[in-house]
DNA sequence: CGATTTTCAGGCCGCATGGCCGAAGTGTAG
DNA sequence: CTACACTTCGGCCATGCGGCCTGAAAATCG
């Protein structure tokens, strides 16, 4: 039977119980990235970690569902962090948008393997009532996304449209250049970044007088 | 047994064959696009559709498989039709760029539950070899789009830009777009099309002088 | 009408899945 | 060394899956 101290928040997790989670974590989002949501399932996982299937049901008591919530909040947690790091730097909204879009690029360049992890669980799973459980960070991410855009309009430095809908434009075509490249390794993302920076800009700013 | 005379296209197809084949591709489709790709079992779409499994063995020879793709093909089919007519229609590069844009909007809007089991099946299924059937369409379409904005840089309607990178940004925003109309029924597709025209018509035109 | 073909329902099979259990292995504190 | 908690393994289970078969119903046709 598995330790029950944790809720109370006694004993912190131990060492084999961190690394174990995290060598599952990777397993589970290199076999997702590979064969794809659908035939993703808890044996090829723990074939690929080089363990026992019960050794995932011990660490991840929630079964197959804690461990691909668990695997999207790490890597979301990572990418946000690389990412708000460069936001925070630029203070013009126009500097936000473009560190947003390209820490974006620059964080999933390095971890193509989790892009494509998070992109097939994000829209592939479903809870038992078949809800999907990432909606709410989707909006929020549309939200902030608004937000700078709006700023951009008070000071001027962008032109008059509907910054909801630019938001949710601008999400949507990061995402599918990225999209882009992880599926086609021969894709110069650098090079697509600075495109979707050019498309963007030239889409948002204040016209030219 | 079922009957083997349509390789030798003596015998068309019966009446009440081309009916169930509609109505069982329909009922696959309000499967998808409501419980997603994983969950969509010949069960569920069966139960549906208010027949036995069998009867989709029996028309569907090809199993689940056939089914699924000549779901994509008939409902790519309609939409490229209802694409094409408009697009054939205008004279100017940014005229076709605009009609891909908005008759894509438009025909998906009077059919929600087609574009989202379209875009759950081209993103979730896999052949048995875990290879992705639907890719050369999708790169079909990304040239398409490039020989237009092509066009369009050689008339000097548009500025200069990596016509390749600006076709899979347009082509991924209008997913992402009717993507975000389809999750959340409040959205007004007609003004959020408008507001896609608008970014992409700032984006490539040609700059003011 | 009867004969023949087409269409269908229900049951069944083999398989993969997610989850669980008991026994064994491993480390650690006393 | 011993006692004990933590970790792992292999095997097992019920469920749902896609696919198939059999026999009956329904349509078609001479």
């Amino acid at each position: 039977m598995r330790p029950e101290n944790r809720p109370d928040g006694r004993t912190r997790p131990s060492f084999i119980e961190q690394a174990r989670r995290a060598q599952i974590v990777e397993a589970a989002a290199e076999t997702v990235a590979e064969v794809g949501y659908a035939r993703a399932s808890l044996a090829r996982i723990a074939d690929r970690a080089g363990v026992s299937k019960s050794v995932i049901s011990y660490h991840f008591a929630g079964g197959k569902d804690e461990l691909l919530m668990q695997m999207v909040s790490t890597f979301f947690e990572d990418t946000w962090a690389h990412m708000s790091e460069r936001i925070d730097a630029q203070t013009t909204a126009a500097g936000r948008i473009r560190a947003w879009v390209g820490s974006q690029m620059t964080y999933f360049s390095a971890h193509r393997t989790r892009f494509l992890a998070m992109v097939a669980i994000v829209d592939g799973h479903r809870l038992p009532d078949g809800s999907r459980p990432f909606a709410d960070g989707m909006q929020q991410e549309l939200d902030a996304v608004t937000e700078i855009l709006r700023e951009g309009q008070r000071d001027g430095e962008f032109r008059a449209f509907d910054a909801s809908g630019f938001a949710t434009i601008i999400i949507r075509a990061t995402e599918g250049v990225l999209g882009r490249w992880a599926e086609d390794e021969e894709t110069d993302l650098d090079a697509q970044t600075t495109v979707l920076l050019d498309f963007i800009d030239h889409a948002i700013r204040t016209e030219a007088p």
